[in-house]
DNA sequence: GTGCCCCGGATCCTCTAGGATCCGGGGCAC
DNA sequence: GTGCCCCGGATCCTAGAGGATCCGGGGCAC
């Protein structure tokens, strides 16, 4: 531990946002400083460090003298907001990553392939597997990263982040009882949007992504509100 | 300093960002824990949580074994992504806010009164007040929050929040040199948003609008490549 | 039985200590 | 004179200690 200094708070921050994220704690736990120093075989002061940097993730919240607690899950509105702003940048992104057309298709086509490919082992697996969930999950979002990688612009694809972890809080709701996932659908409408730009057809390809994330809102206010009945 | 346990970590943070927003250090200044930790008369555990927090603003950078360093200012072509992020939101949050005319044209009026009675006193002062300055970018930033505060969308805020501390991050920079500011202009502008506001008009508002970040964006660059010949 | 108080353990918050690392300057070899 | 090496101070990073605070449970008064 003395040659690899200062992994020590990106480890464990690491370490920390991944449990999050697999929904290892339930919503409203307390996350314990000393508690996760031990278990992690760290002191307590990397701990903190990282629970500070996590917090402007929306994963965690604070409360002084009191601790770190998990963030409770998005209600409803909460995810109808958080697509209706994903509408607002990813249209954006859009526009500005058509001018670069061939390399958003070439990018997006990669994307889209791997995307179907997990989307059918997932189809094809008997029982649900949260390692394969989990690289579905980044499979679909590369699809959505490649509109930014070449929308030109820095702030927009740091404003993404910061959607994206709070997507995270979303599906990590998810888990805990649906598992089911309408791979299909997202499949399909990915497929329609990478057809409109190999058409070149600008216009065409923004309604497909509007229409997707219509889609995304719908799919998820359904999970979020849940068919158990909740 | 018991009665008030863990304002420190809060005050230690606010301290620190007010400093970096007023330029008291140069870009590239490295920001010493312990230096800082002598100079505010705490120890250097509240310190660090402090940078850590900060780090995530654009203010300041990290670099492992090394410590924290300010950011550097923004390049031009950082300034015309910045704007351009600006524009993205802005529009979508005015279109959204329009759905709640009257509060927004309410909170838009007393937001553009305040800016324009703080111009018209630096307009009078006969040398750069950096407080009454500060004081105006502030009332220039609330006209533009009342956008967000109708949008009926907390995220939008939320990413507003984060380009507007790379804003400081701009403005941070022009204060060394060229304190003169094109108050006129701005307030022109905003009263064009206003009164097209006022007129039911939403399309005139919007094209108002994207007039005027255009407008903050040439001034912008103007500064940002500098009257000083840089 | 109900409600209040007290108390002990757990946790948080801050501080101090000490090893590890970085950085700049002086000295030496060539 | 130039370049390299070494070294001392400053700083970073982690660990651990100690006081303050929170929280839950038992006991007592009514």
């Amino acid at each position: 531990m003395s040659s690899k200094r200062q992994a020590l708070r990106a480890d464990v921050q690491e370490g920390i946002q991944n449990r999050l994220v697999q929904g290892n704690w339930r919503p409203g736990a307390r996350l314990s400083i000393d508690g996760l120093a031990r278990e992690l075989e760290v002191s307590p002061t990397p701990v903190r460090e990282a629970l500070v940097a996590l917090e402007h993730s929306g994963l965690i919240e604070y409360q002084a003298l009191k601790g770190f607690v998990v963030a409770p899950p998005l209600t409803p509105q909460q995810i109808d907001e958080l697509i209706d702003a994903r509408l607002v940048l990813e249209l954006a992104a859009f526009t500005r990553a058509f001018g670069r057309r061939e390399a958003l298709e070439s990018d997006l086509r990669a994307a889209h392939e791997a995307h179907s490919a997990i989307a059918e082992r997932i189809a094809a697996a008997p029982e649900p597997d949260y390692a394969l969930i989990h690289e579905y999950f980044d499979a679909d979002s590369a699809f959505h990263e490649a509109l930014f990688r070449h929308a030109g612009n820095h702030y927009l694809g740091t404003m993404r982040e910061v959607l994206n972890t709070h997507g995270h809080r979303m599906r990590q709701t998810w888990s805990e009882g649906a598992e089911r996932i309408d791979a299909d659908e997202a499949v399909a409408e990915h497929a329609a949007i990478l057809e409109k730009v190999q058409e070149h057809n600008h216009d065409g390809a923004l309604r497909a992504l509007r229409s997707h994330l219509e889609g995304v809102r719908e799919r998820s206010i359904e999970l979020g509100t849940g068919p158990t009945g909740r």
